[in-house]
RNA sequence: GCCGAAGUGGCGGAACUGGCAGACGCGCCGGACUCAAAAUCCGGUUCCCUCCGGGGAGUGUGGGUUCGAUUCCCACCUUCGGCACCA
């Protein structure tokens, strides 16, 4: 009769969660400076979610589920982890929900946090949640503000008036990263140029260092987008005199080379000269072009201009080029002013066939310029410098970034730690009286502008310079500014003197492993690097690169697109660990393919992963029962140690997290065929303790069925390599380059009695019909190729 | 237009360093158990031909290198992602 236990997932689950939180088996302790430290440590680290939703979705499973077999894989091969967690609660979104349940920002955000929070353990993960921090946390915020503090006086933050992009339904500024074709990302409105007078992180100012990834294990994708937006184009600046005014007027370009073919000049709308001197008719033009949104501008496809009725000198041979204002050039890129050189520009070249200006070749097929005077014959590299260094104008660099514009004129958000003064300007709340802390206020919906700005108790203070009546800055921050440096946060959250020790935060960072999605590659990913190198010039980190590996989870979609919460289209893990358990869920969405590739949720995949589960578990009562306690290495052995093999290196180097799951499969199928064989209780050890990181209340409980406890801290499997070594292996025979035969071949072998066996094949020699090999080529280990 | 990634059975995918293409799973087909079904187990499952021994073709397309190419090189097609009147 069979005795086997039925396997139910869910009293296992409850049974080894609750054993693990009352042991505090994944909290993590800081090392302590004095004494010695892990020799090797490990930071995991997954991208916190947002809690403007009340569940989390498959996509977060399957994100904080790799980080959690990485988890577990080092922390049982000897690494110290730490794995902490916590809200990006501060946000927009967060903000937006709750508007529209009607409830506090603070109520819902929290609420959701309870929720997403249950349900994170009820999946097992192995996460030190004594370390978990929420970016609307006074304790969190006081020092998001200490560091918006320090980048002011660090003169990487300012305040400065000009265009910014503002949202007209989110009624507040977004920053260049979150506007997408004109639109804002999060809502999708149309997004309006306005004048206004914000804080801005200086990017810019790492922008060449933003370029390189010295220490940094990046997928390519991610470096080539980020270099991308920081748009690094070399080139020169030169000067060009107006003929009529006798004012000088800067160009950049990137192509020095072609100045004898320029033929005219053209001005952006916004430039100050086209106010200052142009005809009327071009000021008129500059007026409704200004005026037109980014996305017309952006989308219109025929060339417009209007000629100013003045002249620009070429100093390169004197010739004087009528200026023209078109909304083809930008002002906020290059000096806003170009030099148009329409035989070797598109752009130029489209804007003199419609408004029928000249245009001059200057360089030929050979790449050699033509119809430049003294430089004619002149590769056209080589003439860049020469054409630069003849009119003795400088080299510049030109980039595509922005500052990132900061202020939000939202409630929810951590708000700007400054006070202006009438007479003393903008001043920084005293340390001491930090947190600036958040009111609780009744009407905090967005109204274009900042709903703190009516609440008076918020608003009205003493100006801490001169004592005399001041008023808070009403503004709260981009939520982006939270999370560049939550990471860092994690490390030391409960310390009340500072954000973060820097002898522990030096300990652990950089992040050993940032999982995260692709989406955030031009903002958050390039905002935290930039808080971590501006953060080691005052010297409060050592290092310069805030995530050392970072890799991409692949979008989960539903219906062919990403799950996300604004679509509507999302499912929660809590079903399906309803019907088959946390165990089975954590190996469906890790087996549905490449986790860095998108993969559209089904869950029929479950009934596979729960049909294995069943079966592993009835294999590890029935080796149990009928295996012995040890004996001979045979096959199974050789397979166990093989598994082992794939699974470490498949985890620990390749960071690819389905085929182990295939790999523990094998195991078990081969297992089946034999489950009394010598060797089959040390397979089966083997393959729980392999499935262990993907399925750890499972395995738990069947490492007891197996005589032995505690599990998750057990070493990691090492594979013996003397028991990979085969002594048979199957040698193929190849004809020509195609599989003729196969058979057993004695790895001892040398190359000569291989050929020789090869062609004591019968059907090979069938192949051969007689004819002598010209060629053989013996790859030993696998194959002989006969080439006749 | 520029930059990046990817194209393999009915499906998800595997093949890591140039060496047996299709592991593992889903689905489907057949069988066992059952009054029946579910569950479970066993077998089959790239396509074409076959005298059932086997033979041929095959990894987006066309070339190339090689004894041998899913893997390397060239050209092209398709899909996805990023940037874009950026001078």
């Amino acid at each position: 009769m069979d005795t086997t236990p039925r396997y139910e997932p869910h009293e296992i689950e409850q049974k080894w969660q609750r054993v693990w939180e009352d042991e505090r088996a994944f909290s993590v302790p800081n090392p302590v400076e004095g004494q010695p430290t892990a020799e090797k440590h490990w930071y995991q680290l997954e991208m916190l979610p947002y809690p403007s939703g009340p569940s989390l979705h498959m996509g977060h499973v399957l994100n904080y589920t790799m980080g959690d077999v990485q988890t577990h894989v080092r922390r049982r091969s000897g690494w110290h982890v730490v794995r902490p967690m916590g809200w990006d609660a501060f946000g927009l979104p967060a903000e937006n929900a709750a508007i529209k349940e009607g409830r506090h920002p603070r109520v819902t955000i929290e609420a959701n946090i309870e929720t997403m929070r249950a349900q994170m353990k009820r999946l097992g993960w192995a996460i030190d949640w004594e370390r978990e921090v929420a970016a609307h946390q006074p304790t969190f915020y006081r020092w998001t503000q200490w560091l918006f503090q320090q980048f002011v006086a660090h003169d990487l933050c300012y305040r400065k008036e000009g265009p910014v992009n503002w949202c007209p339904n989110d009624q507040t500024v977004i920053a260049n990263e979150y506007v997408v074709d004109g639109h804002c990302e999060r809502c999708g409105a149309e997004v309006e140029i306005r004048n206004m007078t914000q804080w801005f992180m200086r990017t810019t100012a790492y922008a060449d260092e933003l370029l390189e990834y010295p220490d940094a294990e990046w997928p390519e994708k991610t470096t080539a987008i980020q270099r991308n937006w920081i748009g690094r184009s070399e080139g020169a600046e030169v000067l060009f005199k107006v003929d009529e005014t006798g004012d000088d007027i800067a160009v950049f370009t990137t192509r020095p080379d072609t100045l004898f073919g320029a033929t005219f000049f053209v001005l952006a709308p916004e430039h100050p000269f086209v106010d200052a001197h142009a005809s009327d008719e071009a000021k008129e033009y500059a007026r409704r072009a200004g005026a037109r949104s980014v996305e017309e501008r952006s989308a219109a496809t025929e060339k417009t201009g209007v000629f100013t009725g003045l002249h620009a000198v070429n100093p390169v041979n004197g010739e004087k080029m009528p200026i023209w204002v078109a909304d083809y050039v930008l002002m906020d890129y290059g000096t806003g002013a170009i030099m148009a050189v329409p035989a070797h520009d598109e752009r130029d070249g489209e804007f003199a066939e419609t408004f029928s200006l000249p245009v001059t070749q200057v360089i030929d097929e050979d790449g050699k310029l033509i119809n430049s005077g003294r430089f004619d014959g002149m590769p056209a590299d080589e003439a860049k410098t020469a054409i630069v260094a003849e009119i003795g104008a400088k080299a510049t660099v030109n980039y595509r970034l922005r500052d990132w514009s900061v202020s939000r004129q939202r409630y929810w958000g951590c708000p700007i730690p400054f006070i202006h003064c009438e007479k003393c300007g903008v001043v920084p709340v005293p340390e001491s009286d930090l947190p600036v802390i958040l009111p609780d206020i009744e009407d905090y919906a967005p109204k274009g502008m900042s709903p703190l700005a009516q609440n008076a108790e918020f608003m009205n203070v003493t100006c801490p310079s001169c004592g005399g009546a001041a008023q808070r800055d009403p503004d709260t921050m981009d939520t982006f500014v939270d999370s560049s440096w939550y990471f860092l946060r994690y490390i030391d959250s409960h310390n009340n003197e500072a954000p973060f020790d820097p002898f522990v935060v030096n300990y652990w960072l950089p992040v050993s492993q940032y999982i995260g999605g692709i989406d955030h590659s031009t903002g958050h990913l390039l905002y935290s690097r930039f808080f971590v190198k501006a953060m080691n010039d005052w010297g409060m980190v050592g290092f310069r690169e805030p995530f050392a590996r970072l890799f991409h989870q692949g979008w989960v979609t539903l219906g062919g697109t990403k799950m996300s919460k604004t679509k509507g289209n999302v499912e929660g893990p809590d079903e399906i660990v309803d019907r088959y358990g946390a165990d089975a869920v954590r190996l469906t969405i890790l087996f549905m393919g490449p986790a860095d590739q998108d993969m559209e949720w089904t869950p029929a995949g479950a009934d596979g992963i729960g049909r294995f589960l069943r079966r592993v578990w009835r294999l590890v009562h029935e080796v149990a029962a009928v295996a012995p306690a040890s004996g001979e290495a045979g096959a199974l052995t050789r397979k166990a140690n093989e598994t082992i093999a794939r699974v470490t290196d498949d985890v620990l180097r390749r960071y690819q997290f389905h085929t182990p799951i295939s790999a523990v499969m094998e195991l078990c199928n081969e297992i089946s065929a034999a489950p009394d064989a010598p060797d089959a209780r040390f397979a089966t050890e083997t393959a729980v303790s392999l499935i262990q990181p993907y399925a750890p209340h499972i395995a738990e409980e069947l490492w007891g069925v197996l005589g032995h406890e505690r599990l998750w801290e057990a070493p990691w499997p090492e594979a013996d390599e003397s028991q990979l070594v085969r002594a048979k292996f199957e040698l193929v025979v190849q004809v020509n380059g195609k599989v003729r035969d196969r058979f057993e071949a004695d790895a001892s072998l040398g190359e000569e009695e291989l050929v020789a066996l090869a062609r004591g094949s019968e059907r090979v020699a069938a192949f051969l019909d007689g004819a002598e090999p010209r060629k053989t080529i013996v790859v030993p280990g696998k194959l002989v190729n006969l080439v006749v």
